[in-house]
DNA sequence: CTTGACGTTGACGTAAACGTAAACTACGTA
DNA sequence: TACGTAGTTTACGTTTACGTCAACGTCAAG
């Protein structure tokens, strides 16, 4: 048993916190992303390893690649920062954030799109007659969409 | 020179109008994205085409995989669809929604963040007497954040 | 008729993000 | 002391989404 637990996990204890592997963790140190303190050859993780590695998944859920996050928190990293350096800093952060929006704006369109075509499924009915699908509401022949040719 | 336009585009025009190569589009035919009218060998796109290849590539935008797209794509195609298999498709496609909503709270969560470091960089200046940064607007010293060990 | 631009189908290459197996170390416990 | 559990490094394998040839067909222009 350990002696001395005070807010630090093993590798597998912060990957399974957050449903990754421990290869993930090695991984992401061996891309500089991580560095976690080593005890011999072990490694531990302290909490800003944890706040670190809750960034990095959320932005690996916004599709970042491993190295745009790691740009991103080198940005965060400015301890030596030059008064120039911090423009720069500033500008890089700032067309994050645009592309973000960006990205925003086509989730909400998919969004949009699903929701008015899964509505439209939920009215759709079968007119036996003529054997095509009407929508229940209007009475409108489906046309595909997006087209199949 | 050819005789008959009609809004009809080769590989090339449409690769090149929504900034992708030629491969590209072969890919996502060999995928099942797209399936082209052929004459002889020869790809032929139409207005049909065209909506699919946006859907695509805005899906692409928003992180998901070719196959993920594909899924997407084959709710759209119902011409022939089962009564059974519509609240199949309905509860997919909200289930779609659903992702795509927790994914635009990620970004929106990642834009809050980059939003208040930047200003805080904005705002930053360096304190000569001891040589740290601090805030200009606080006279805080700046603790690094996400923490670096 | 040859050149060039555009098209086709293989087929192999590549970068990213890990998975997976091998071979080894260290430690608490039965 | 032998064993099981957890950790380590090294290294090759895998999937996705194309890139990049190679080798060939086709058609209009010079």
């Amino acid at each position: 048993m350990r002696a001395v637990k005070s807010d630090t996990y093993s590798i597998k204890e912060l990957a399974c916190e957050f449903g990754v592997t421990p290869r993930t963790l090695r991984h992401y140190e061996d891309q500089g992303l991580l560095t976690p303190e080593r005890q011999g050859q072990n490694r531990i993780y302290h909490a800003n390893d944890r706040v670190r590695l809750a960034w990095i998944l959320r932005g690996k859920r916004v599709g970042f690649s491993l190295q745009e996050i790691g740009e991103m928190l080198d940005l965060y990293d400015i301890g030596d920062g030059r008064e120039t350096q911090r423009s720069v800093t500033v500008e890089k952060c700032r067309s994050r954030i645009r592309a973000l929006e960006e990205q925003r704006d086509d989730i909400n369109a998919t969004i949009d799109e699903l929701q008015e075509f899964c509505e439209l499924i939920a009215n759709l009915v079968r007119d036996n007659k003529n054997d095509q699908w009407i929508r229940r509401d209007t009475g409108e022949p489906l046309r595909h969409y997006p087209p199949r040719n």
